[in-house]
RNA sequence: GGGCGAUUAGCUCAGUUGGCUAGAGCGCCGCCCUUACAAGGCGGAAGUCGGCGGUUCGAGCCCGUCAUCGCCCA
C-alpha cells in the first residue's frame, strides 16, 4: 500500500428533511470526495455539541500559535478567524440540527428514496464543511465506529469485484468511477448538488494495481492478542529473547502493548486456506439434526455457531457434554425465527479425510487465506515437522539467534515468538540482532517491484561471491543505513552506467559508450527480450573484489615460498623484530575481530582484518620476509612464522571470505600440512573445520609495536622525499639518520630493508650524524632524516614544501600556546592532558626551529 | 501527527568513556609494467564534521532548536 495525492473533487449535497416543523431547515447539506457512496448512507451526523467543539477547535489553535514559528503564524490566525466567523453565522443552525437529531427527524436519501436518520454525534466536526457529514459504515472505517455507536444499518454497496450489487438499486453493474459520474449527474438534475470543489485527495493505493483502495465491509477472521501478546512482551523483558540493539525493543514493545485483534483473513488465491469449514442450517431442521451433526464432525473439531448473532463456542473433544455444550444445545432448540443458523467448524487436523466428510455434510472451505505473515510465524518450528516431536525440534528449537532488519520486527518477530510461546511454550531463538539496511544510490529501499537495486548474482557473476559477502559485511556497520549507487553494466562493452529514477523501469537502454542495446528485468515485448541483459551491479563491491585479489596474491606468493618447509616449534629467541611484531599484531587482530564478532560487529570485524591484511602483513611482513626467504639460514624460522599467520588469518577470514580461504588452505595443507608456534600441530583438513583461533596474547609487546612504528616513520619518510625531488625508484639513494642511540641500535641493523624497500642506503646513524651540504629532509619526532641529493636537488620544490611545513607549524603552535595561556585550562583540565600539550608545544617549536634553518640554508644553497 | 535513526572529503563510510594536527576506500593529481599483486606499488591534494544556540577549561562526540532525508506506526 502507498499514500499518493491525487487531483478530485469535494462535492456539496442537500438531502431533503422530512416533514420538516416551521423554522427546521429543508435541507441539509453534506460534502464527499466520493459521491456514490452516498447510496450506502444509513444516517446524517451533527456534532453534540456544537459550541463546544467550536471551542475546543478554537483553544487548539490558539495553543499552537503560541508554540509556532512566525512564518505559520498568519495562516493559524486565518483558522481562527473562520471559527470565529462560524459560530456567528453557523452555529445557530447547527445546533438547531442537533435538535432536530434528538427529536429524530429523519432525513429522505435521494436516488435510492432511503429513509435515513439524523444523528448526534462526535465525528461530526463543526469547524468542516457543513459542520454534517454523511455516514456510510460499511464504506469508511470512520463511519463504521459511528454506526457501531448509534447502531446503524451497514449497507455493503459493492461487490467483490468492484462493481455495485444490487444495493445500488439503478446503479447496479456499475464500475465505481461509472456510478460516481451518474450518482452526481443525477443528483444535479434533481437540484440536490450545491457545489463543486477542486481538491488534493490523499489516497490509499494498493501497491500491486496501483488502484485506489475501496474500504469494504466483510467478516474477517481474527487472531485475540491479548494473552499472546502479553507473553511474547514478558519474553523480550525478561531477556529470554534479547533484541539488539537494545533501542529496537522500544519498537517490539510499542507494537505488542497495542493489543490489537490480528486479521489474519486475507482474500488471495495462494497462502494457506484458512481450516474453517462453514454451512447455514435452516431453522425448522436445526434442533432435529443438531447431535447427529455433532457427532459426525472430525474428534476433537471446534465448533462455532451463530445464531441471530450470538455465537456459542463448542469443543466437540469436550466428553462431559460440557456447560458450552449444553449452552449450544439449548439454544440451538430454543431458536426461533427465519434467519438460518451458521455453523463453522476447525477440525484439529486438516486432512483429506476430514475435508470429504466435512464436505459430505454441506461445509464448504472458508475461501480465505491466512495472511502471509501467519504462516511465516509459524516458520521458526513448522519447518522442523511441528507439531510433531521430531528430532530436528528437540535439537535445534530454539535456535541461537534471527539476524534480520528492522521494519520485520512487528512483522514477523514479535509474531514468530508469541506464536512459539503458545505453540511450544519456549520462545524461537535467544537473540534478535537488527542489522542496518541497504539502500540505493538516492536513499530508497531496494525493490524489485521498484526496479531499484542490485541483483546478488549479478555482482556474483561480476565480482565473485567472497566480495558479495566481503562487500555487504564490510559495508552494514551498525547503526547507518547503507546507500549503495546502482549501476547497469553494458554486456557489450562492459561500461558501467548509473542507475536513476528514469531508467530504473525502462524495458532496454542505450549503452551511451558503445551505443549497444540491451535489455533489463522490465523487458517484455519479443523485441525487448532478444537483446542481451544488462547486468545490475554495484562499484561498491570494487573495494572487496581487490581485497580478495590482494589476500589470493599474497597467499600464492607466500605458497611459493614455502617449498622446503619443515615443521617444527619457533624458538622465541630467534625471532627477528618483524616475527615479534606481526605475531604481536596478529594477537591483538585476533582479539578484536572474536570481541566484534560476538557483539554482531561485522563491519568493524571486516575492517580490521581489512587493516591488517593488506597494510601490515602484505605490506610490511611480506615484503620484509623477501630477503630472509632467500637466505638458507633464516629461511626455515620465517617460513614457519609465515605459515602460522596466513594461517590464522585465513581462519579470522573464513566466515567472511569462505570460498578463497578454503581454497588457500587447502594449497597450504598441500606444502605445509602441520603448523603452529609451538609444537606443529596436523592442520584441520578444511578451514570451515578448523577450531576459531585463540590470541596468542604472550606474543603482544607495545613495545615491539612502536619500536616498528619509529621503522615505518623512517621508511616513509625516504619514500616521501623520493616522490617530491622526483628521484626515479630506480636511483639509489644515500642518507643519514640523526636520532638518539637507542633507536640507532634498533634501525641500523634494518639497513637491509632500507634497501629493500625504499632503495636507500644509510651512510651515518646516530646523534652526530651530520648532513652532506646538499639535503632534502623530513622531520620526525624524536629524528630527522636527512637525503643526500647531490646534483638532484629541486631547489625550488624544496624552499615551497618547507615554507608550507611552517605555515603549517605556525598555526599549530599558536593554537596550543592559546590553550596553554587560558588559565581555566591549565587549571582546571586534568594535569596529563596539559602536560601533553605543554610536550606537543615544545616539539613543535623545535620543529619549526629546524625547519627555519633548513629554509635558510636551502636559500643560501639556492642563491649561492 | 507519534516513534526510531541519519546528516563528517567529489562519492560511500569509520571516528570507542568529550582531550591529537578529524581517518579509510573509491575518484582526482604525480611517479612507477620493481620476478605475489596495474583489481597493484609509492607519494600528494582535498573537510567551517547540515544550520543556529547552549553546557564545558575543551564539542565531530553532550543538551536544545531548526532544516533535510530514511524507516515504522497512525
Amino acid at each position: 500500500m502507498f499514500h499518493e495525492e491525487v487531483p478530485g473533487h469535494f462535492w456539496h449535497f442537500r438531502y431533503p428533511v422530512i416533514d420538516p416543523q416551521p423554522g427546521e431547515p429543508e435541507y441539509v447539506t453534506i460534502a464527499t470526495t466520493r459521491p456514490e457512496t452516498m447510496l450506502g448512507d444509513t444516517a446524517v451526523a451533527v456534532h453534540p455539541d456544537p459550541e463546544g467543539a467550536l471551542e475546543r477547535a478554537a483553544a487548539v489553535l490558539r495553543d499552537k500559535m503560541d508554540k509556532a514559528p512566525a512564518r505559520e503564524r498568519p495562516e493559524i490566525q486565518w483558522q481562527l478567524e473562520a471559527i470565529q466567523q462560524r459560530r456567528e453565522t453557523m452555529l445557530p443552525g447547527l445546533i438547531r440540527l442537533r435538535e432536530m437529531a434528538r427529536v429524530g427527524r429523519q432525513l429522505r436519501l435521494p436516488l435510492v428514496d432511503r429513509v435515513i436518520p439524523l444523528v448526534a454525534d462526535e465525528w461530526a466536526k463543526p469547524e468542516m464543511g457543513s459542520g454534517c457529514v454523511k455516514i456510510t459504515p460499511a464504506h469508511d472505517a470512520n463511519d463504521y465506529d459511528v454506526g457501531l455507536r448509534q447502531d446503524l444499518p451497514m449497507i455493503n454497496i459493492l461487490n467483490p469485484d468492484g462493481t455495485l450489487n444490487a444495493q445500488a438499486g439503478p446503479y447496479q453493474g456499475l464500475t465505481v468511477p461509472e456510478a460516481r459520474q451518474r450518482v452526481v449527474r443525477d443528483l444535479e438534475s434533481q437540484g440536490l448538488l450545491v457545489e463543486v470543489e477542486d481538491r488534493l485527495i490523499d489516497l490509499a493505493h494498493s501497491d500491486r494495481s496501483k488502484t485506489p483502495i475501496e474500504p469494504y465491509l466483510a467478516d474477517q477472521w481474527f487472531l485475540q492478542m491479548d494473552r499472546l501478546a502479553e507473553s511474547a512482551i514478558e519474553a523480550v523483558r525478561d531477556e529470554r529473547v534479547r533484541i539488539l540493539p537494545a533501542r529496537y525493543r522500544k519498537t517490539y514493545y510499542d507494537w505488542l502493548s497495542e493489543k490489537r485483534d490480528w486479521c489474519i483473513g486475507r482474500q488471495l488465491w495462494w497462502g494457506h486456506r484458512i481450516p474453517v469449514w462453514s454451512r447455514s442450517l435452516p431453522r425448522e431442521q436445526a434442533a432435529a439434526v443438531w447431535e447427529e451433526i455433532l457427532a459426525s464432525l472430525p474428534a476433537s473439531s471446534v465448533l462455532r455457531v451463530t445464531i441471530d448473532g450470538r455465537a456459542f463456542l463448542v469443543d466437540t473433544a469436550a466428553t462431559d457434554g460440557g456447560t458450552a455444550q449444553r449452552d449450544a444445545a439449548r439454544a440451538v432448540a430454543e431458536a426461533a425465527g427465519t434467519e438460518p443458523l451458521l455453523l463453522q467448524v476447525c477440525p484439529p487436523e486438516v486432512d483429506e479425510a476430514a475435508a470429504e466428510s466435512l464436505a459430505q455434510q454441506g461445509f464448504g472451505q472458508d475461501s480465505d487465506v491466512l495472511d502471509t505473515w501467519f504462516s511465516s510465524s509459524l516458520w521458526p518450528h513448522s519447518t522442523m515437522g511441528w507439531p510433531e516431536p521430531t528430532p530436528e525440534l528437540k535439537c535445534f528449537y530454539p535456535t541461537d539467534v534471527l539476524i534480520t532488519s528492522r521494519d520485520i520486527i512487528t512483522l514477523w518477530v514479535a509474531r514468530m515468538v508469541l506464536m512459539g510461546l503458545n505453540n511450544l511454550n519456549e520462545v524461537p531463538f535467544h537473540e534478535v540482532f537488527i542489522h542496518p539496511k541497504i539502500l540505493d544510490g538516492y536513499g530508497e529501499t531496494m525493490s524489485k517491484s521498484k526496479g531499484n537495486g542490485i541483483d546478488p548474482l549479478d555482482v556474483i557473476d561480476k565480482f565473485g561471491p567472497d566480495a558479495l559477502r566481503f562487500g555487504m559485511t564490510h559495508l552494514t556497520t551498525e547503526t547507518q543505513d547503507v546507500r549503495m549507487p546502482v549501476q547497469y553494466e553494458c554486456p557489450h562493452c562492459e561500461a558501467l552506467i548509473e542507475q536513476t529514477k528514469q531508467n530504473r523501469q525502462l524495458p532496454r537502454l542505450r549503452c551511451p559508450a558503445c551505443e549497444g542495446q540491451f535489455s533489463t528485468q522490465w523487458a517484455r515485448s519479443d523485441a525487448d527480450r532478444a537483446l542481451p541483459r544488462g547486468a545490475v551491479v554495484s562499484e561498491r563491491f570494487e573495494v572487496a573484489r581487490n581485497f580478495v585479489n590482494k589476500l589470493w596474491n599474497a597467499a600464492r606468493f607466500a605458497l611459493l615460498n614455502l617449498h622446503g618447509y619443515q615443521a617444527a616449534a619457533v624458538a622465541e629467541q630467534q625471532l627477528q623484530l618483524e616475527d615479534r611484531w606481526i605475531l604481536s599484531r596478529l594477537a591483538s587482530v585476533t582479539q578484536q575481530v572474536t570481541t566484534a564478532l560476538e557483539n554482531y560487529h561485522y563491519a568493524d570485524a571486516a575492517r580490521s582484518l581489512y587493516d591488517f591484511a593488506w597494510d601490515e602483513f602484505c605490506s610490511f611482513y611480506v615484503e620484509m620476509l623477501k630477503n630472509r626467504l632467500q637466505e638458507p639460514a633464516q629461511q626455515p624460522l620465517a617460513q614457519r612464522v609465515l605459515a602460522h599467520t596466513l594461517d590464522t588469518l585465513l581462519r579470522l577470514l573464513h566466515p567472511i571470505l569462505p570460498f578463497v580461504t578454503e581454497e588457500v588452505w587447502q594449497l597450504l595443507g598441500r606444502v605445509a600440512p602441520q603448523r603452529g608456534l609451538g609444537e606443529p600441530c596436523q592442520a584441520a583438513p578444511r578451514v570451515m573445520q578448523a577450531p576459531w583461533p585463540v590470541a596468542a596474547t604472550e606474543y603482544q609487546d607495545a613495545e615491539i609495536e612502536a619500536r616498528f612504528a619509529q621503522f615505518q616513520a623512517v621508511l616513509g619518510a625516504l619514500r616521501e622525499i623520493r616522490s617530491r625531488q622526483n628521484i626515479p625508484p630506480k636511483s639509489p639513494l644515500e642518507f643519514c639518520l640523526r636520532c638518539s642511540p637507542a633507536s640507532r641500535q634498533l634501525l641500523e641493523p634494518m639497513a637491509d630493508y632500507f634497501a629493500s624497500m625504499a632503495n636507500a642506503r644509510g651512510v651515518q646513524w646516530g646523534p652526530d650524524a651530520q648532513p652532506p651540504a646538499t639535503h632534502a629532509t623530513v622531520r620526525l619526532n624524536e629524528m630527522e632524516v636527512f637525503v643526500d641529493l647531490k646534483e638532484h636537488i629541486d631547489w625550488d620544490a624544496e624552499i615551497a614544501r618547507n615554507e608550507k611545513l611552517l605555515q603549517k607549524l605556525d598555526g599549530q603552535i599558536q593554537a596550543k600556546q592559546k590553550k596553554l595561556a587560558n588559565e581555566a585550562f591549565v587549571q582546571r583540565a586534568p594535569a596529563q592532558v596539559v602536560q601533553n600539550e605543554r610536550d606537543g608545544l615544545a616539539q613543535w617549536e623545535q620543529q619549526r626551529a629546524a625547519v627555519q634553518a633548513t629554509l635558510a640554508n636551502l636559500h643560501q644553497n639556492r642563491d649561492g
